[in-house]
DNA sequence: CGAGATTCATGTGAAGTATACCTTTAGGCTTAA
DNA sequence: AAGCCTAAAGGTATACTTCACATGAATCTCGTA
């Protein structure tokens, strides 16, 4: 073990620093996106003068770059505050997280969290949050910005009564500001919104288009030259991580994590040199992981319906119906002691597995022979199965 | 043969229920003057 | 008398159930050519 150790200490890391590579890392330069920020900026800026600044509303495809840009400059803003003594308070809060802000009353409670007042669970009404949310805003003057990232899923699940409620605050507010900046993937959020929350919301828009390959390619030399040692990374290999990211409209974050995981993989294989199957290999893990980790985190019922669809699946039927896997989840609840849902509660999990990525579920009706939800699995072999290991082992089946 | 009607299996919306948790309030007990 | 603790009462959000109606194309029916 300890010669392990060691000789995992004197081996030489391809890294130079591996968080530039990163999700969450903010680099201090963003390529291709000087147009998008300064926009941005103009419309924050009279934050800085204790002004509202304009709601913003920014949408884009995923790895656009929009929080990256809104982070960055956010960072910047407060950097100025701060030395001129601004009270200026930025709260980012992402409202795809489940059981953290996917409801009006947890999105509120955690805004609250956010002001340091702890709001539990459940147990308080709605408007009794929203008056502890207030008085902590309006406690003394300062200016919030509040970025809600993943908004459309947010109005989605919860409506968009939340925002317009939210928009209204400010006219309430005597000391303090707040200026909402939105943040969606989906382009066409805005235009199901009710017009008074668009046009609150939207006082300003900004879209961020995709990447083309060569900007990707840009981003990448850019972080790769601060993430890597030199010689690192062998011929061609971000080309085809850029590649690949292109390929799916431009996602910049997928071509960094691509780009990471490949060379964590080359790494842990003790080679001095990324190199291009190191890159296929860690599309295959990413896929994996992602998947693996969403199930993980889903509740035992949602693993016991995703089990029995994977169990269906494996007698080489491409497409699996709702009855099926209904009659094949109330034998598995049999088995393994588990109250059985009823069909039509199966029925909105099976929509929120598609919603997950996890299965591919479509609505057709089959004429004379009903209506039902046409499932197939949209992952490979591999994961499939490896996913199956571990709902057994989270469902306990013997 | 073709237009409508029928049918099936389940989607989907609305309303109701169970659970877990919250605050408030009233009563009982302890404590200190 | 004041202070503290506890338990009951009254209230809420959320996940789920119950009930009832909606869907939509394959299939059936029946009038017509």
């Amino acid at each position: 073990m300890t010669a392990f150790f060691e000789k995992f200490l004197t081996k030489d890391s391809l890294f130079l620093d591996k968080k530039v590579l990163q999700a969450n890392y903010t680099p201090n330069k963003i390529l291709h996106r000087e147009q998008e920020i300064e926009q941005i900026a103009h419309v924050l800026a009279p934050a800085l003068r204790m002004e509202k600044s304009s709601n913003l509303f920014i949408y884009g495809k995923t790895g656009t770059g929009k929080t990256v840009c809104v982070k960055y400059i956010t960072n910047n803003i407060l950097e100025v505050a701060s030395k001129n003594r601004i009270p200026l308070r930025i709260v980012y809060i992402n409202c795809k997280l489940k059981r953290v802000a996917d409801t009006e009353y947890r999105l509120i409670a955690q805004l609250a969290t956010e002001f340091g007042k702890a709001i539990p669970a459940t147990g308080l009404p709605t408007d009794e949050v929203y008056k502890i949310f207030f008085s902590a805003l309006d406690s003394k003057e300062q200016v919030i910005i509040l970025i809600l990232d993943e908004i459309d899923q947010l109005a989605k699940k919860a409506g968009d009564a939340i925002l317009y409620n939210l928009t209204r605050i400010n006219e309430e507010l005597k000391k303090a500001q707040l200026s909402i900046i939105g943040i969606s993937n989906d382009l066409v959020f805005v235009d199901n919104l009710d017009p008074r929350v668009k046009s609150s919301l939207s006082e300003e828009e900004i879209l961020f288009p995709p990447y083309n390959a060569l900007q990707i390619q840009d981003i990448l030399y850019e972080r790769a030259k601060r993430a890597f040692k030199k010689d690192a990374l062998g011929e061609g290999v971000i080309e085809k991580c850029a590649a690949y990211a292109a390929r799916e409209h431009g996602d910049a974050r997928r071509a960094l994590e691509l780009l990471r995981v490949a060379a964590e993989i080359a790494e842990r294989k003790g080679l001095s040199k990324v190199s291009l199957n190191h890159i296929d290999e860690a599309e295959e893990k990413i896929e994996r992981e992602r998947i693996l980790d969403a199930v993980q985190t889903q509740p035992k019922q949602f693993q016991a319906v995703l089990y029995s669809v994977l169990k269906l699946s494996e007698k080489n039927k491409p497409l699996i119906f709702t009855g099926e896997i209904y009659d094949f989840y109330k034998s598995l609840c049999d088995k393994i002691n588990l109250r059985p849902l009823t069909q039509r509660r199966v029925s909105d999990v099976l929509a929120e597995l598609d919603m997950l990525g996890i299965i591919n579920a479509k609505v057709i009706s089959k004429g004379r022979y009903g209506r039902t939800r046409e499932i197939t699995i949209s992952t490979s072999h591999e994961i499939t199965n490896k996913l199956k290991e571990l709902l057994e082992k989270a469902l306990e089946i013997s």
